[in-house]
DNA sequence: CGGTAGGGATAGGGTTCT
DNA sequence: TAGAACCCTATCCCTACC
């Protein structure tokens, strides 16, 4: 009854996905307002850029959207009374820091990291990239070799531990985001 | 980007009603800023209790306000050979029926009629109120003995064949509702 | 910009189809 | 039967209006 299943083409995901660059993610309306984008994906609604991209970030995460389910289910409490999930977060004070040369983080700062802190930057997302966002930006926006997503998974957990990030605590949120504070 | 959905808990749901009852709908600041519900609402915004209020009075009335919005679109201004539910509508001219003694059905109003009565009429809702706000208000206003809903569906039923409810016909409707006409 | 009403968008759970 | 595409609706956002 409803439409044939319509399957997204890789064009159609390349201008979702652009678009989530330029405007960020949960703006689906204005992606799809965007002239940019709307020629590309006139056949396709904001509920379905929000399906689509959902189904991309949970399957670069997870595998699917069952499985990421099943690893929440299996998820233990973060801390106290409330599930939580952790976002690290950019330091307001970042600039300040790097420049500072007694601060050891700076020390470790690698030419990855400072792309992930600029996809970080430019993402812009007021609550934070995942890591699915992260990696998109990079495979936008540079040559990138073929092990790039663990580079920079292990790059974002040292950034976290020593560099300029900072684990933060949100409520109602389950998957780890790094947001640019400030 | 929208804020991660803050479900709505029972207590919550249940200050709002009491609330409502109390102040009547519209009056969302006021309810925030009772004592009697300002703890229970601390998270919740004057707005939040408007759109609440909507989805709690929609839902009963149609399902969702999705429903709610088409069968607005499709209903014909009059009522023809459709599918409808009932939805009993309280006279507007009760007052001077139950007053007049030759009309047989005064006979028959009892104290929980009264008290149904009663609800109709402040409950104040536009499109009628269901059952179970009904209920509702009576367990917030009296001491219920434990069988009252039993016994108000009964007298709901007697009040609308003889009584001072009539059955009027709407489109659309998929639960009886109890209107106060006027 | 204080408050409400109402249209509309989003988030997340759920369902259908392949 | 897992995964992609799609549906449902509670919640949240935006704007007009007073």
């Amino acid at each position: 009854m409803g439409a044939p299943k319509q399957k997204w083409t890789p064009e159609e995901e390349a201008a979702l996905k652009a678009g989530v660059l330029k405007h960020g993610t949960g703006k689906w309306r204005t992606i799809l307002s965007d002239p940019q984008f709307s020629s590309l994906l006139k056949s396709r609604s904001n509920v379905d850029l929000k399906d689509k991209w959902r189904n991309i970030s949970v399957t670069a995460l997870w595998g699917s959207r069952k499985k990421a389910k099943l690893a929440l289910k299996r998820a233990p409490k973060q801390d106290d009374n409330n599930t939580r999930a952790l976002t690290i977060v950019r330091l307001a004070n970042d600039q300040e820091q790097r420049t500072n040369p007694t601060h050891p983080s700076k020390k470790s700062i690698t030419s990855l990291d400072k792309i992930i802190l600029e996809a970080i930057t430019n993402l812009k997302e007021p609550r934070g990239s995942d890591r699915t966002s992260i990696f998109m930006y990079i495979e936008e926006n540079f040559k990138t070799p073929g092990n790039m997503k663990r580079h920079v998974a292990v790059r974002l957990k040292h950034l976290s531990s020593n560099g300029p990030l900072v684990k933060i605590k949100h409520k109602y949120r389950f998957s780890t985001n790094y947001t640019s504070a400030g």
